[in-house]
DNA sequence: GTATTTTTGTACTAAATAGTACAAAAATAC
DNA sequence: GTATTTTTGTACTATTTAGTACAAAAATAC
């Protein structure tokens, strides 16, 4: 009897949200106030479900971040591989970062890079979160060095210079123009940063 | 009788530490743990006053951030108008660069910029701080505007661009650096970042 | 109706935290 | 000794927080 209930998998009362989907409202809430300052409360408002149904579904706080921080990675990947195939490997560089910019300027929000944003977070304090944003980070850079390759063997960058020292300093000017951003900075500024970007992959 | 004694300053038991000295102490602890994951117990034991002592000298932990903040500024603002009398205003940015990244490598610790860290931690969470922070951080910006038009004025910087867009330029790549250095950052990238800081003040 | 699974509601635990109250002890001047 | 001020010790409050326990309700298939 119980056997014959087993084979069936639609059986029961059937699952009304998709674990992907509350698992992106949970990235996009941690993304905007950080680990720390989002209580589990507000996390469960944002995601749409209920505190019983959030551990029957994830194990802990600490758990479903580290899905969001893997999250993040792929989509990253997933938009800049798309971009690649449309655009070739460094205007899909480009493109990303003046989205982002745009992003930033249009919404007034100042979210950041998750991964970045994490470190500064979960640095010396989250072990095991702080390896695996250095492991998620390290993929990303890695990703920028082999598209900089790339557009470098087709000749749409000239820098001679080694592939991993340019995405090293494209992704610090990157990640310094958030933090640039949020202490004010002036249109002015912000232009020329931009135009720094550019210069870089010349 | 209340009003004789009320003339003289020396009565009673002499204070045993000193405002300024403990507030320093207190600084380097924030400075390395930051604002929220600083506990108050571990404060205290830093600072080597007890709980009574601190609420009779301070107000409240938010209270002592906040001064912490203003003597961050205030021992920057000294340090590199030391190193100006000595060296000049545009060596004395490169010494004081040059001496994080040193003190970054040989102490192991990648404490960064206190203002920073603040920014990104007291940002949207923290109302009063992140107007401070933006305050001090500002600061310090227009105080490298000025040595670079000094520098520009003197002939010791060639570039001809706007002060204040050098200014940006330098800060961001510097505060992009300590984000990777965190995300272990090789040697390599590290030395490029320097080089390209000194290109910036040619 | 029954069996099964998912979701919810309510109430709770345990720990950490900033801050308070207040008396006792210690260190000075007289 | 007394008066005064600083420091300490102890105990407490009030709040927030992640996580648990468990029963009740809802939604399906049969």
């Amino acid at each position: 009897l119980v056997l014959y209930y087993c084979m069936r998998n639609n059986i029961g009362r059937p699952k009304t949200f998709d674990n992907d989907e509350i698992l992106k409202l949970a990235m996009h809430h941690f993304w905007e106030y950080g680990y720390d300052s989002t209580n589990l409360d507000d996390l469960l408002l944002a995601m749409g479900i209920k505190k019983s149904s959030f551990y029957r579904t994830f194990k802990s706080k600490e758990e479903i971040f580290s899905l969001c921080l893997n999250l993040y990675r792929k989509e990253i990947l997933n938009q800049l591989n798309l971009l690649k195939s449309e655009l070739g490997a460094k205007k899909a560089m480009l493109m990303l970062t003046t989205m982002t910019i745009k992003e930033l300027q249009d919404t007034g929000k100042v979210k950041g890079c998750l991964l970045v944003n994490s470190g500064q977070e979960c640095y010396k304090k989250y072990d095991d979160l702080s390896f695996q944003v250095t492991k998620e980070f390290n993929f990303i850079q890695n990703l920028f060095v082999t598209f900089i390759q790339e557009a470098q063997e087709k000749g749409d960058i000239s820098n001679k210079k080694k592939a991993s020292v340019i995405a090293g300093r494209y992704l610090n000017t990157l990640n310094g123009l958030i933090v640039s951003i949020r202490a004010g900075a002036s249109t002015e500024l912000i232009n020329d940063l931009e135009e720094s970007l550019k210069e870089m992959l010349e």
